[in-house]
DNA sequence: GTGACGAATCGAATCGATTCGACTGTAATC
DNA sequence: GATTACAGTCGAATCGATTCGATTCGTCAC
């Protein structure tokens, strides 16, 4: 079935029966008729994709890249916010979105290689270096990024990290708070969570490969040098708790009146972990999220740091938009603000 | 950059550089080299993949279809569960996953028209009919469902989803409860969560688009053919919530004791409402959910039927896999089992 | 009556690969 | 020494469209 047969059924030409199709030229009303009822009578779905693709030279595909297993990268509502604005502007431009994901291993055949891309998106923030990154700028394809990967060819929506997390910081010793800690999202691959000695801040960090992470702990060590620090193993609520604990199951001399969680899902878990330690929030913890998502099942309105997702995603969107337009490579910013709910209270 | 300047540049043909690149024919070692050499030297990345899909007509890519947007779509853990599994799959056997978000209108492009696709996927149970359907069929792309959309000619991956929620419900009634009700996901699209009215029960079932959410409260009336329905707007916690509450804040004669609720967020909504009005769970009110997902953040073992979600999406793959291989049509069973947690108890 | 113009249509080139069959030369077999 | 076998290479056909430039034909203006 393909357009030469339904150009002669219908008794026209090749190139009339694509005109129909495509509704570029112009073709009397009488022939188009004859050709979509040829269309119809033989069962023909439309110009084979493939075939329109190599010849226009666009695929109408973009590569939406994310880190880790798809089960992990979008168990956290705000990358799924994310992804929503992206896949809303991508859909406005005709484009669809080809989910990748990196599982990180090194030896396996590129899953890029074998797809036609119009363009590439990392809308989270992963690892600095992406093996894919020299793969699609030998193939000329652009990139999008959220902070990361670090490369003067990807076009990036920028959120001012460190600034965000320092202000979350400073609220809390604005209310009085002296001894706070921070729990961070995942540095790198392969960790488990635990607390980061302060003489090996500076070295973890250096080594970081997640850069939000390490720039949201750059942002909270501003404010208070002295925190202390736990890194998690993932940034969901079970790690958060395990963090929590790690944090507050102390003797209520060392134990920190005040934390500043890298992620809401973190926050979450910390608030859960003093609770079952019957400490109150925010009586005798304060907690600071990041993100600013809807947890509907917590019962508290989280102090954080309201980064919007979904007009972030539309910004990816819009800088692959631009970038398919042949613009040059650009960065934005999107601005956050810090959002002081009923988690955090001066100190006890 | 082509394959020709790079056959040109290294003093061979375009079948030989071909050959090089597929690693299919019998080629010299040094040849192979100069191939290489040649391609690395001009920054050739790779035969083009839509000449080469044109050609051997196959794309390596899969559509995924989900209904409504990705936002809504992937919530529920269960959901995510399920495309994990799918993925790990689809990347085994080569293929990527194309992501379609269908929201309903029909007024709009077809997404998939501009698409070159090896099969289709609908891990989601979706509406009963889908606009993509004959599409699709059309264009002779073989197709996999969890339930829906009902076509002889898709593969389905199928749970007993009557039989389950009847058991579901049957554990209550064993327990000794009398008063059950039953909180549906959504029968269909742009419904707002209220009671359903016993006699209108078998209108709205009759009418319902989604069959899983049917068949469930079928397995349901099953067992309590007098139970209270409530069906929800949405099937996450919140609107779970607010079923709860439509229930229980009533005069306690009349307030169910035992509830099966249609999803584990459903469910975790009426231990939210239940607890809200000062109600034990589950000595006051007893909560079965479904699904089995994991909710680090629930402080209960949740009484469920657990359906394998991983396994769900890997089996979903499967069939993708044997209808590119050609296979016929075919339905696989996926086993449910009721779990008993912490969340039912005989009535008070 | 002639020239210009525009609408409608068509033929042929093109997109960038894969692959079949043909051809060459060398090694193994009888 | 003739025959077969096969590794290695290449030319040409093919996948199924889009699109440029040419052609035809009818209409309108002068």
């Amino acid at each position: 079935m393909t357009l030469r047969d339904v150009a002669d059924t219908a008794g026209v030409s090749i190139s009339t029966a694509s005109l129909v199709f495509s509704g570029r030229g112009p073709v009397a009303a009488a022939t188009a008729d004859k050709v979509r009822t040829a269309a119809q009578s033989l069962g023909y779905a439309g110009p084979d994709p493939l075939a329109s693709s190599l010849r226009q030279g666009r695929s109408g595909t973009v590569a939406v890249i994310v880190e880790d297993r798809l089960l992990h990268a979008f168990r956290d509502p705000f990358a799924l916010t994310v992804l929503d604005g992206l896949a809303q502007e991508l859909d406005a431009m005709g484009q669809s979105m080809l989910l990748i994901a990196d599982p990180g291993g090194e030896e396996q055949a590129n899953p890029l290689a074998g797809h036609a891309l119009d363009a590439a998106v990392f809308p989270l923030c992963g690892r600095t270096d992406s093996p894919f990154v020299e793969h699609l700028l030998a193939r000329d394809i652009p990139m999008v990024g959220a902070g990361s990967p670090r490369d003067d060819r990807v076009s990036h929506v920028l959120v001012d990290e460190r600034g965000a997390s320092r202000a979350a910081t400073e609220h809390l010793l604005d209310l009085g708070h002296t001894r706070v800690a921070h729990v961070l999202m995942p540095l790198g691959p392969r960790h488990s969570t635990r607390a980061v000695a302060p003489g090996d801040a500076t070295v973890e960090l250096e080594r970081a490969a997640y850069p939000d992470a390490r720039d949201r702990t750059l942002g909270f060590l501003d404010a208070a040098p002295d925190g202390r620090l736990v890194e998690t193993a993932e940034a969901d609520v079970a790690e958060g708790e395990r963090a929590g604990r790690l944090l507050l199951d102390v003797p209520p001399g060392q134990r920190p009146t005040g934390i500043v969680a890298q992620s809401d899902l973190l926050a979450a878990g910390v608030i859960r972990a003093a609770e079952a330690l019957r400490l109150d929030v925010p009586d005798d913890v304060s907690v600071v999220g990041f993100d600013g998502v809807e947890l509907p099942w917590l019962d508290h309105r989280l102090t954080t740091i309201v980064q919007p997702g979904e007009p972030k995603g539309r910004l990816l969107g819009q800088l692959a938009r631009d970038a398919l337009a042949g613009e040059p490579t650009r960065d934005v910013p999107l601005e956050v603000t810090l959002r002081v709910g009923s988690t955090t209270a001066p100190p006890p």
